[in-house]
DNA sequence: CATTTATGATTGTATAATACAACTATAACC
DNA sequence: GGTTATAGTTGTATTATACAATCATAAATG
């Protein structure tokens, strides 16, 4: 790999992780990190918060934060395990289903603004790049 | 674009930036948020806190508190403008430059270990296209 | 030239996202 | 049945940010 492509990488991943802190903090809706949750719990619904964590790769307080969040905004409902005394379930609402599909929608409406004038193959470089770079650091 | 590759973009686009926020905030020496500031003060020195907010897309009271705590680390010096009695100028220091090396190093060592076994081309063009993107955020 | 307005910077306050450590309650193990 | 493990929550701390208020000085205006 040439050092200027090492490079580049490096400078721009650290400007864009500071413009998209910021560009994306004002939302009224769903915040990011609720976002990626409530996804995470359309898909693999019916989990405790051990299990999101694990997947979501994050500390399990955080998560039961975040959590406690969506189910007091009514997203997503808090189940008692019926087998286990110590554990819950969460379950996406459908009220909760229908926001994260308007703030996705949200969400794309403007990444698309942003690539108006993008070559097919940059958008699908990019997505498929993205994909690879979180491939990899999930892995370290 | 075709709709898959719009989609791929936004949610790998929320990974990778939960992923970052995570990954980097475990570093002992510069945080995040100075390195991008002392780079552009490595730069582009001689400037006060407002240019340097407009430089780096930031409110002015967000770098004023970075660039505060970086003269206390005396990464850099605070110098009063003799032609505006109101006005500072920061300037990397010495030892300043140094740090930056060092920190800029090991970002560029943990990332190169990401990207190992990709192709060439595909470093090339994900720095491209990352650059791409910002350039595309900035001027939104 | 005195008053008003604009400007550079700082500080107070608030919010979001996160981790680690301490704790509670229940389950599993021996 | 006592000890250890596990699911989850809560307390506390840190980092990064914005907006609003304030201070001091400069510039503009009449």
């Amino acid at each position: 790999m040439s050092n200027q492509s090492l490079e580049t990488i490096e400078l721009q991943l650290a400007i864009l992780i500071r413009r998209l802190t910021t560009a994306t903090a004002d939302n009224r809706n769903l915040d990011r990190a609720s976002y990626l949750l409530l996804r995470q719990l359309s898909d693999s619904g019916q989990v405790g918060v051990k299990t999101l964590a694990r997947e979501l790769q994050l500390d399990v307080s955080t998560v039961s934060r975040q959590a406690a969040a969506l189910d007091q905004k009514k997203l997503v409902e808090k189940i008692k395990d019926p087998t286990d005394g110590r554990a819950f379930f969460y379950n996406i609402t459908h009220y909760g289903q229908q926001e994260l599909e308007i703030y996705r929608t949200a969400r794309l409406t403007s990444i698309e603004r942003l690539l108006t004038d993008w070559p097919d193959e940059d958008a699908e470089s990019f997505g498929r790049l993205l994909k690879k770079f979180n491939q990899a650091l999930r892995e370290r």
